[in-house]
DNA sequence: GTCTATAAAGAGATAGAC
DNA sequence: GTCTATCTCTTTATAGAC
């Protein structure tokens, strides 16, 4: 049992960073192992699944990602409405480098990717939804007009990504912050 | 010299379907003739650059189609404002099969695809942003105002796509045709 | 745990008959 | 123009040394 070359933490980012980027089929395994350092080899014996157990773990780890950094924070009773909304924003632009970055969800509902994952990345971006949708009554929004707010986030954030991607130009990224912004501060 | 199997259109169309619906990496060719009826052998005669030809020639008819059902309802001169803005999303309505079938510049900008035809993609979603900038300068709007509302246009297309797409639910779609219709309507 | 080497399968592409 | 057969290269995956 030799150390770890690198560790779980370590290699689970760097694994998601290509299936952002790639999705399913397009994230080979040759490049997943030269970019986590790893041989294919070692890769297989951390992921004796193969590709489908590395891209589940990964997905696995971006909803724990979103239980902390996303629900936690809009259902933290702990903080006052803004801050939470506040908080959870800047969470947001980080995860997706400031509109600079693929989501994953997106990436990975494509060919083969949505088969295998679909049942639980429907799941991840429901969560969000859900999410948003407590955020919006606790501020005093009908469960309705709570629901609409949270659809228009999600539609909002996924529009904007693969326009900047598209454009090569954040710019969309950045009014559909600000617009996430209006939606709840009027 | 056979008579074709198939036409080009309709090739075309069969072949766009699978590009859409998987991405460059995840159409494979042996799929691709499948879904033509036509062997690997006689899509390559068809196709001499095979993949990247195919690929391009899908990319090339739909930008033809943007031009034609975009662009040139915009942008006609014998139709008045309402009629040219409903016509064109009837169209768009009909091209994503009322929010259940994915945007082909989506799909072709991650992985491989993005590289072989990010700069052809940005034309071509330059090219619908700026035909909705010059209709909202039609109705009035000034050139900032015009080309914040044909980005926000773009913006709720795209995401509307990928929620309906992940939620196997198109009420995503529905809500951002309506959301559309009343940018231009207030 | 990680490595080198290799097997097995898949994908893109071509030759040549009809 | 389309086909069958085949080739080559890539990709996934495994065996076994260290």
């Amino acid at each position: 049992m030799r150390p770890q070359k690198i560790s779980d933490r370590e290699l689970i980012d760097k694994l998601f960073a290509v299936f952002r980027a790639k999705g399913y089929s397009g994230a080979r395994i040759n490049e997943l192992a030269a970019l986590t350092g790893l041989k294919k080899a070692s890769l297989y014996y951390r992921f004796p699944g193969g590709k489908e157990d590395i891209v589940k773990a990964v997905l696995v780890d971006m909803s724990a990602w979103s239980e902390k950094n996303i629900v936690g924070v809009l259902e933290s009773p702990n903080l006052d409405a803004d801050t939470r909304l506040e908080v959870t924003l800047s969470n947001i632009n980080k995860l997706y480098g400031r509109g600079k970055k693929s989501c994953l969800f997106e990436s990975l509902s494509l060919d083969d990717g949505l088969q295998l994952l679909g049942h639980e990345i429907k799941q991840s971006l429901r969560t969000w939804i859900r999410a948003f949708t407590t955020y919006g009554q606790s501020i005093g929004l009908n469960r309705i007009a709570a629901e609409k707010k949270a659809n228009e986030v999600v539609t909002l954030i996924q529009g904007s990504l693969v326009v900047s991607r598209i454009m090569e130009d954040n710019s969309s990224w950045a009014e559909a912050m600000k617009r996430i912004e209006k939606l709840y501060n009027y």
